[in-house]
RNA sequence: GCCUCGGUGGCCUAGUUCGGUAGGGCAUCGCCUUGGUAAGGCGGUGGUCGCGGGUUCAAAUCCCGCCCGAGGCUCCA
């Protein structure tokens, strides 16, 4: 028996005419039944009334965690190639419907052997269609049994694994020294969180005029103002920097690919619901959610032997757009559209993917050191398979060891997805949800998916083992972690701040009166002069209001200049990360941030340099 | 998508229990003040209380539907 069920909003039908010799009576009229799980069903040779009991508990099953108690059975034989004689269906979508009402379903039933017209209206919900195939029992079982043993391979178990090569089933582990390993543990593991509040970021998002949400757009993508436009900016610059230096080819990919085509469409059959789909002439187009499809399609063209070996391909996807629950996105941290910078490298064979890995962990952990995130700022996952584990126990060690904490690890019996070994750097939130930044994983599958060769020593083909990495995360996801961990820091009593190459304001020149606007224009300038990014508070504001606007702005370092500045030569800094007022030189000033954004990108101010001609984007 | 809670000038918020002229603070604009490191003073503009419908003499307030957000669930390359 086929099924196909459909959670709608309403359906309505009309016998039209009789289809065959064996139809039901019925008039030819309209019905309409509201909010009612509509089952299509194709009644099969072999098909009896055990199955149709089967059926009605799957569905009885489905209708409970619906909520719902109404079905509609639809003949529809459309759905099978295997029908059974219309007799024997007819007797069995009546014992359907018996057995429903028998369990309290309220339960209705389209004629048989009509040729009908309907009309449906299907609810959008990710489980709102569903198609099912019973069978009867003896063949059911060893359907029952492949389930079972998917299950079993799903099953997977927890252990931290310690610097030393030490691992533990997670209860055993002594967390005492590890809190946020603990709760990332927790979060991983259990899920369980109760939040009422707002995640802080999300204020600080919109207070500090980096991103919002766009009213205009669908949920999860986002606007992004003058300054949040440069730190994303500045960010997407410095890791593809990074990326570069490593060694990789910069490429750029189309957002959209076919539907239908056939390498792609296999990969996708295993994310039907979430992609944003699009049509165009005759075309069904998806937008990509990683940056794998175009790679991929140009490595699987490239003509290149293991001499080329280890071969890197990045590109920074602006956007990748997955199409996410509604109820899963959050401000910076979930996106529908994002962007990710997403790095493949090729290798000939486990031992070269090894030394490869090896040194992208590495990379990644400078990434993040590099944009203000440090060892005690994320927690290690780790997971593999239990094979692969076995056999390479001292090279996974070797990626804790790097880190010197001990880290998460989930291992799988089996292989289930396409990598043996994937690892994540994981940022804990104030509201104690885990979100992985960095990552990477050894890829056995997708090269003959894609059917990417390189040439061996000997002239044949073989399949490269594919390493995935983003060095960085999410870039907006980066962000997202800067300020929590800005709000944790507030939380502890010290002041917000954003790594000096960063702060879309990193000085301001705050004149103590209009009289001094011109000289302190002229300090400014001397500042840009240095790529400082560097603004003017012109407005006609007490100095205690300036400071205190620049205070809330998150400005690294404050300014003062009046007569006393113009007399003695000296700068009045006040510096936020201390709250200290310092008299410096301007030359030590500058050299002083200079070096402090060594090696930096850096980008000219995003706004007018004086205040007084900046609109408000927020507040 | 489902469940729960919420939505009041650009921002924060009082008022909703028990229906009766929408009130304050910040920002913005104008005037006074020309200042020394986190809020100087006075005055003005700005709201069909998320949207649509209903009940009522009367709705921010009660009822229904929808939109948006947060939390939970589910999902997560």
């Amino acid at each position: 028996m086929r099924i196909l069920q459909l959670h709608s909003k309403y359906i309505t039908y009309k016998p039209v005419k009789k289809e065959i010799a064996e139809a039901e009576e019925a008039e030819k009229k309209e019905s309409r039944i509201d909010d009612v799980l509509v089952l299509f069903t194709a009644v099969e040779k072999g098909d009896d009334e055990t199955v149709a009991a089967q059926a009605i508990t799957q569905v009885k099953a489905f209708l409970d965690k619906l909520k719902m108690n109404r079905v509609l059975i639809y003949p529809y034989a459309h759905l099978s190639a295997n029908l059974a004689s219309p007799s024997l269906a007819l007797r069995v979508v009546r014992a359907m419907e018996r057995i429903a009402q028998d369990a309290k379903i309220e339960a209705y039933r389209a004629p048989f052997g009509w040729n009908k017209q309907f009309t449906i209206s299907v609810k959008g919900h990710p489980l709102a269609e569903q198609s099912r195939v019973i069978l009867k029992e003896p063949q059911m079982q060893e359907k029952v049994s492949e389930a079972l043993k998917a299950e079993e391979k799903r099953e997977s178990s927890w252990y931290v694994l310690s610097p030393d090569g030490d691992i533990a089933p997670v209860k055993d582990f002594d967390f005492s020294k590890h809190k946020e390993l603990a709760k990332f543990a927790e979060y991983e593991i259990s899920k369980v969180r109760v939040s009422r509040e707002m995640p802080p970021h999300i204020k600080l998002m919109r207070k500090l005029e980096i991103a919002d949400y766009e009213p205009g757009s669908d949920p999860g993508n986002l606007r992004w103002y003058p300054k949040g436009r440069l730190i994303k900016s500045l960010l997407e610059q410095f890791v593809t920097t990074i990326m570069m230096e490593y060694g990789a080819m910069e490429v750029e990919t189309p957002v959209m690919y076919d539907f239908h085509h056939p390498t792609l469409s296999s990969y996708l059959d295993r994310f039907p619901a979430r992609q944003y789909l699009i049509q165009s002439e005759e075309k069904d187009l998806f937008l990509r959610f990683a940056a794998c499809f175009g790679q991929f399609l140009i490595l699987h063209d490239a003509q290149f032997s293991y001499r080329q070996l280890p071969l890197r391909m990045y590109e920074l996807t602006r956007y990748s757009f997955r199409r996410e629950k509604s109820g899963e996105l959050a401000g910076l941290r979930r996106q529908r559209a994002f962007t990710m910078p997403d790095c493949h490298a090729l290798c000939s064979n486990l031992e070269q993917a090894k030394e490869e890995f090896l040194e992208r962990f590495n990379l990644c952990r400078e990434t993040l050191e590099g944009l203000g995130l440090s060892r005690g700022d994320y927690e290690l996952g780790i997971r593999f398979t239990k094979d692969f584990y076995e056999t390479n126990k001292d090279f996974i060690t070797s990626l804790v060891r790097f880190l010197d904490k001990p880290a998460l690890v989930e291992m799988f019996g089996e292989k289930i997805l396409y990598w043996v070994l994937k690892w994540e750097f994981n940022f804990i939130d104030n509201q104690e949800k885990a979100s992985a930044l960095s990552t990477d994983q050894l890829d056995v599958e997708n090269a003959r998916r894609y059917d990417i060769t390189y040439v061996d020593h000997d002239g044949g083909r073989q399949y490269p083992i594919i390493l995935h990495c983003s060095p960085s995360g999410g870039i907006e996801r980066c962000i997202y972690a800067l300020l929590e961990k800005a709000y944790k820091d507030q939380k502890k009593g010290k002041p917000p701040i954003f790594p000096l190459w960063l702060s879309p304001t990193q000085i301001r020149v705050i004149p103590v009166s209009d009289k001094f606007i011109e000289s302190a224009e002229e300090i400014a300038e001397q500042i840009t002069n240095h790529k400082l990014r560097v603004d003017l508070d012109d407005r006609p504001l007490t100095m205690q209001k300036k400071v205190r606007a620049a205070e809330m702005e998150w400005i690294n370092y404050v300014v003062a200049i009046g007569q006393k500045e113009l007399d003695s030569g000296l700068l009045s800094v006040r510096d936020r990360s201390t709250g200290k007022i310092k008299d410096i030189p301007l030359q030590e000033f500058l050299e002083k941030a200079t070096k402090e954004i060594q090696g930096k990108p850096w980008r000219p101010l995003p706004l007018p340099t004086r205040l007084s001609k900046r609109p408000q984007f927020y507040g």
